[in-house]
DNA sequence: CTTTGCTGTCTTGTATGCAAGATAGCCAGA
DNA sequence: TCTGGCTATCTTGCATACAAGACAGCAAAG
């Protein structure tokens, strides 16, 4: 536990650094997040970073097991069904809600559609993972409100926890099509339409999880005996003590 | 500053204390939360004052300036402009997203407007305050999914904060009426036709504002100058730092 | 009377120390 | 071999101590 690399990040960045790297998918759901470790990681001390993972807490994406660490949420089934709902609400109001496409609007997301395409064609799996759900938070900007914004940030990681809990496989060039065609009825300037593709499409990524899969491998046993709810699975809890304390 | 009535309550309770202060319109936007005075009313230390601070903070309902104290955010025009825009972009979606209104959903708002009906019988302002803006988070709740409904509860905190600021009269047979408006749409089955009608009761509520008024009376000095955006209104602010401590 | 600088006292910012729960691994006993 | 309990050591929870900025009020100079 001697101190790092890192010096006076300024408070924030331990929330930002941790989100963008669930957005990129370097950070698994269930990864566990130990005060100590980020304090010297980020070299400041345990205040700042608990600060930090309570800022996270309230956003969604953290959560804490009582004297036993942090952890990177792992959405239970249930949940996952209510963030993809609430993108839906969110999602189709808020395209229902645009008048028009500005030109930078439209070159932006056209420029976006553009780097999904090349990410496909290169294969880049993690780059392809953040610009499938960056493509949503650039339709928020468009509507130039920060709240709307920041709500679906938050919803985008969760999305993509989700996604590497419960998404077998990844099919990156029918979400690529469903973009394609929200942007088009955008163009068209028919928000309603838009809306609509928007709805199917997250219906479709929804689809395409298999929620009966892997977390909580303890479910059916936990609801047999009715016990409340859910902590961490055991799957991604650390075996050895000694061997945390390595980097 | 010596110790007072309260005990161990358990974390979370100093953050509804408040939100469900703000919500029933007994907390005044600007309004000064000190951590010493908190933290002695609460029966517990700075620490837990500040981390339920830092969630208030995420939560965009209270604000720090550096050094000087945590207040009460006084929302600006244009995130007040911002605040309810996102509502009608949430509000639509979600009302839109329903299918069916189910028999308990029905007499749960119909509860709610006959309790709003006697709160302006009796002429309880703050109570109809509560109650007008927890018709929308009733509404939420129908859908069952409770991302929307926090979302919805802390856009709910903020209006009415928007409200105490810039709302000279309160229409609240006005706002009434939208209310058993939108309920009559979604008696009928007829959610579209629900959610114009959510849209446009906020348009009337939002335009019963006036912007130009009350808060930052230094805003434009400070934009002909263009320095970065604004801290707290010098109204609200106390005078005199002794009489601080007196409660 | 106005202005300018000083100083005491308030505030939050941050680190640290100690308490206490939870877990892993060991060891003894069956 | 398996079971049960003990203990060492990890973790977070929470309070406290100290650092440092901001402001109010006063006093002195113009």
């Amino acid at each position: 536990m001697q101190d790092s690399q890192t010096s006076d990040t300024t408070q924030k960045t331990i929330e930002e650094t941790i989100v963008s790297g669930i957005l990129s998918a370097r950070i698994r759901p269930g990864t566990r997040l130990s005060e100590n470790q980020l304090a010297s990681l980020f070299g400041v001390s345990r205040t700042r970073v608990r600060e930090a993972m309570m800022r996270l807490e309230t956003r969604g994406i953290v959560h804490v097991s009582p004297r036993r660490g942090w952890f990177v949420v792992e959405p239970s089934a249930e949940e996952a069904i209510a963030v993809y709902e609430a993108r839906r609400i969110i999602e189709a109001g808020l395209l229902r809600s645009m008048r028009v496409l500005t030109d930078a609007g439209r070159e932006a997301l056209d420029a976006h559609l553009n780097e999904e395409r090349s990410a496909i064609a290169a294969g880049d799996r993690q780059r392809l993972t953040y610009l499938m759900g960056d493509f949503h938070i650039r339709i928020a900007e468009l509507s130039g409100n920060a709240i709307i914004v920041d709500i679906l940030r938050d919803l985008t990681a969760r999305t993509i926890l989700i996604s590497m809990l419960y998404q077998s496989e990844f099919h990156a060039a029918q979400s690529h099509d469903g973009h394609c065609r929200i942007f088009q009825a955008m163009q068209a300037g028919d928000f309603g339409r838009a809306a609509e593709l928007a709805v199917e499409h997250l219906d479709e990524v929804e689809m395409g999880l298999d929620l009966t899969a892997r977390p909580d491998p303890l479910s059916e046993l936990r609801s047999s005996l009715s016990l409340p709810s859910r902590t961490v699975s055991p799957t991604d809890r650390p075996k050895n003590h000694k061997l945390q304390r390595s980097n």
